[in-house]
DNA sequence: GTTTATGGTCTCAAAAAGAGACCAGCGCTA
DNA sequence: TAGCGCTGGTCTCTTTTTGAGACCATAAAC
């Protein structure tokens, strides 16, 4: 067992010290999270996981992200040492983005989660469901 | 070895293709994953996994939250299952929430990316302190 | 009778996201 | 040689999402 985890209540108390009294806006874990929880990030994440691909190929894979949200989410996950982007001096220059160490070091959780929803959708969608009638 | 995972692109290929034509927009997996990777969400799930609190207990422990948020959040993971609302019919009435079977089966892999941001915010911190200085 | 606590909803302002025009450079082709 | 498209973006405008804060009803405590 990992003692790391195992009383969430006392880990964000420390959390709460941490950031310098009674606020969670600092907190480490959210930090992190935050960055690869935005709409695209875990999407491009996983795609970057199988190969590297460039600018317009991850266009073209995930259609419905606008190329200012793509370039965004990409400098983003740059930014957090997550993805590593390469210009290649070509005659119009291509771009290429690829996982580094550490997003790859990510992925690893990242995947048993988006494993998770696989297996899981069915009950999620039915949920959704049952809860809307209910509502009805 | 899982077999489900292992070949991106085809995965990919097959979430495209089962939405019908070119479009991640129904993605299944994207659609759970939207569900839990919401700015609060998670963070929720974090404390409900710990044990039940009522709706005033999650606005203290989460001071930064607007009541709004925590009321839609709580909203959105009651409706996918994750979480149970309890109403009990005290003079003024109290609610608890706490996490379905179905939350706590989720709650575990998000457990692992959870303490993957634990053990790696130092790093996460260090290359985004790296960009913003080769940045500028 | 004023305050406190319960769990919200409603309104309005601010921030984030999406749609689409625009840009510069080069190769192709008519 | 004039237009066209491909490259990876940025800029602006509109729509959606989020945040801040007021308001609400009830009932007990003070």
């Amino acid at each position: 067992m990992d003692s790391k985890i195992f009383n969430l209540k006392s880990k964000l108390e420390v959390y709460k010290a941490m950031s310098g009294g009674g606020n969670f806006g600092d907190c480490p874990v959210r930090d992190v999270i935050q960055g690869i929880s935005g709409k695209w990030s875990s999407l491009l994440v996983m795609a970057l996981a199988e190969r590297p691909y460039r600018f317009g190929e991850l266009r073209r894979l995930v259609p419905d992200i606008s190329q200012r949200m793509l370039t965004q989410t990409l400098y983003d996950l740059q930014r957090d040492g997550y993805v590593h982007r390469e210009v290649f001096p070509t005659k119009p220059p291509s771009v290429e983005y690829s996982l580094t160490d550490l997003g790859r070091s990510m992925f690893a959780p990242l995947q048993l989660l988006i494993q998770w929803a696989e297996l899981n959708h069915d009950a999620v969608r039915e949920a959704r469901a049952a809860f809307d009638a209910a509502q009805a």
